[in-house]
DNA sequence: AACGTACTTGTTATATTATAACAGTCAACC
DNA sequence: GGTTGACTGTTATAATATAACAAGTACGTT
């Protein structure tokens, strides 16, 4: 049995496992796909994942320095555009960095839980087509592409222990 | 009579009106408050709604000297943290830009649409609370304290004009 | 008027985030 | 086995943002 409302990404788990499980996910949707996740790329979606959280891509540099990888900023970025791309990791606009996708594979429409607190960001599935906004929209006439949907906040952890 | 579906940010306008009213709202607001619109956030203010886009700091900033204002990065980004602080402009995340505020004063939670075509920015009330991401956020604990709602795609001008 | 205080501005320097451009490498395909 | 296209490495630089401190200004108090 699962506990759906506890899987968005503020609790505890095998992380181990969990890295492998998300990596290995990815592996196999390439290959399905045509698409190749080079060590580059495969390395910076690992240290997405074992990190479990928003990291830029100055710290994914130096991660990636540590691992034995080219360093210079373009590395990075075109790793992460290519993982943003093909929706295995997400671009965080108010932090100015990035995580691991949490539903990777599927073509979704993500919205995010970012706590001020400890850092730490949960992914949820968003409808962009739902909501007061895509009506306000559709009144207007105006063609929703595209939706960053960020929230701020206390996550249930930093809430419980302060 | 209004046309409220018209409001949000798309439809033409008397401008040069649009601005002066803007720009002695704030005046007022800021009487009222204790709040100094001094010379240069005044002129920011005015910038912003004269353009009637986001602005990145550094447009802003050339236009400041044009203005005759002093022009290092400082200048313009502090006096869009008093603005924005205040409700009287926003940051719009996507574009590391900025927008003057479509309803200055009131304490509000905006979201915005943004035109990936000619760049345009409508303001529109959003409400936290509601909504889907709230619900969620509500079931897991977390506590939402601000959010940013950006979407992109095409206005109705773009979409009519191809 | 003189003073103190809080806030605002000007300025220098630098940090952080991101991309352009081009040369070299490699694997897949014909 | 050569051609092609994608990926990587590297240099250089662009774009966005802030730290730190000196100097100026408004304003209430004496």
């Amino acid at each position: 049995m699962t506990r759906p409302l506890k899987t968005i990404g503020f609790n505890d788990h095998n992380h181990a496992e969990c890295v492998a499980g998300a990596v290995d996910a990815a592996d196999t949707h390439c290959r399905a796909s045509g698409l190749k996740l080079t060590p580059v790329r495969r390395q910076v979606l690992e240290i997405l994942l074992r990190k479990h959280r928003a990291l830029g891509a100055y710290e994914i540099l130096d991660e990636l320095r540590a691992a034995g990888f080219a360093s210079q900023p373009p590395v990075a970025y075109r790793a992460l555009e290519f993982l943003t791309a093909h929706g295995f990791a997400h671009r965080i606009e108010r932090l100015n960095a990035f995580v691991a996708c949490a539903h990777p594979g599927e073509r979704h429409a993500p919205a995010f839980l970012i706590c001020t607190s400890c850092d730490a960001v949960a992914e949820t599935p968003a409808n962009p087509r739902a909501g007061a906004l895509a009506r306000t929209a559709a009144a207007v006439g105006f063609d929703i592409e595209r939706a960053v949907v960020e929230a701020e906040g206390i996550c249930p952890n930093c809430k419980d222990r302060p």
